[in-house]
DNA sequence: GAAATATGTTGGTATATACCAGTGGACAAT
DNA sequence: ATTGTCCACTGGTATATACCAACATATTTC
């Protein structure tokens, strides 16, 4: 075997120092929340590599939930994390308006709904009881955040779609009718978004991001509402306090 | 302006039908868990498409959390996603056995730690404390599902690191410590995994995957365990039972 | 039979190029 | 002041090519 070969093993890829090159200036503070970042063709050029290879980088940054991309508007800095604790049972427009955060909620879609099997199961009713079903988009200072869309069941809270469904939905029911949360289920997962999804949330298709899902009961233990939410998951983390029950 | 553009306004993306048509033969069942996905190569052949775009496709189906990949391996089809009951508040590896899943536990690294500032914040303790700190990785069927890092305090558990770590650490403390999980902050948050993070998960770097991060008290309310998990985010979700407290 | 070697496959990285489709600003026409 | 057109810029899609490194499996050598 000849031993000539003398390859240096310059094991570090091109893309990933340029990404920890972006890195450093995002962390550093050189580049703050919302700042843009330089396009692909910039990257390349300053950086003498081919744009594939910048683009790289930049998706590497987005991964790392430092970055985010909103259509072909370009990149940008990613904002700090928010924390929604979801085990307060609170919605997240009620725990956003305590804490004073400007939260916007645009309506996207409403109407009436049946139930399929999926749904019925979870609200412990007949397939094909109807509910009402609405769509909201959750911003944050021009930025969208999550989409939720929640089913509830008719029956028990006529009207609801005549009500300005722009505000907290816990808040709503208990207020008209006397409906409160007092436990749920939580599941969360990770999840490509969809291109509908993609579209309202300003990013590019097949972006992961997290979904969760919720099942709210009143007082009594009966399940009154459905919420499916798709967060955008470089930019929340959902925290949970838990406790082993007494009795097991 | 000349009008004589006939753009036929094809629109779907070519990498978007290739992945339809591999979602289609996965959700149909043609391909079972863990089967073998065509190369890269191979979808180019088959549809006639170059490399780049067959790759983009079988990305697509891995933030869909439909495929993963091994390494250079190749590509393959996702399991059925796992649910963990993060409000149960026994470990996973105690839940599995319960279940009856063939949980394998690996040591990857253990050894004393003295406790920096986070550390030292979220476990109550001295910045400088002495920790005992391990790393486990836990596969399920020869297959690497997550990593977790615990710390706990060292005075307080002297010599747990001559135990056999390869099992439940909570199932652990009560029975050689007497010490019983009662209370725990969970937080939940997808990030990038690191390069060493991807090769014990079989994972190629810059990949997405969910993090959990765990502080578990006693009875008293003291923190006596932090525990960090990093999930393949394809193959896991999270459930939690939560309540709203009586007081407020 | 066991160990070393060769071969072919797979993803990983990288370049160079091309055209398309939204976005937004500059600027002219109204 | 408003409207509209144009253009530069952005990411989105796509092709063609090249070499490298890890891996699996034969094949050869011991």
């Amino acid at each position: 075997m000849p031993d000539d070969s003398a390859t240096p093993t310059e094991d570090p890829p091109r893309f990933r120092l340029i990404f920890d090159a972006l890195r450093r200036e995002i962390t550093n503070g050189n580049l703050v929340e919302h700042a843009v970042l330089p396009s692909e063709r910039g990257v390349a050029e300053e950086y003498g590599v081919s744009r594939m290879t910048a683009r790289r980088a930049l998706e590497a940054l987005e991964t790392e939930g430092l970055a985010y991309r909103e259509g072909r508007k370009g990149r940008f800095v990613s904002p700090r994390r928010l924390t929604y604790d979801i085990s307060q049972m609170v919605s997240f427009a009620a725990d956003a308006k305590a804490r004073g955060i400007n939260l916007q909620i645009e309506m996207i879609d409403a109407g009436p709904q049946t139930a399929d099997a999926k749904l019925a199961r979870e609200l412990s009713v007949q397939i094909g009881e109807h509910l009402h079903a609405f769509t909201r988009l959750f911003k944050i200072g021009g930025h969208a955040i999550f989409i939720e869309t929640e089913f509830v069941i008719a029956a028990r809270f006529p009207d609801l779609l005549r009500y300005d469904l722009r505000q907290s939905t816990t808040l709503l029911l208990s207020q008209h009718y006397n409906t409160l949360a007092h436990t749920g289920d939580v599941t969360i997962r990770m999840r490509g978004v969809s291109a509908i999804e993609a579209k309202l949330l300003g990013l590019s298709a097949n972006t992961a991001g997290i979904e969760l899902e919720q099942v709210i009961r009143d007082t009594a233990g009966a399940p009154f509402c459905i919420g499916h939410q798709i967060w955008r998951g470089e930019l929340a983390e959902f925290s949970a306090r838990t406790m082993v029950k007494p009795e097991s």
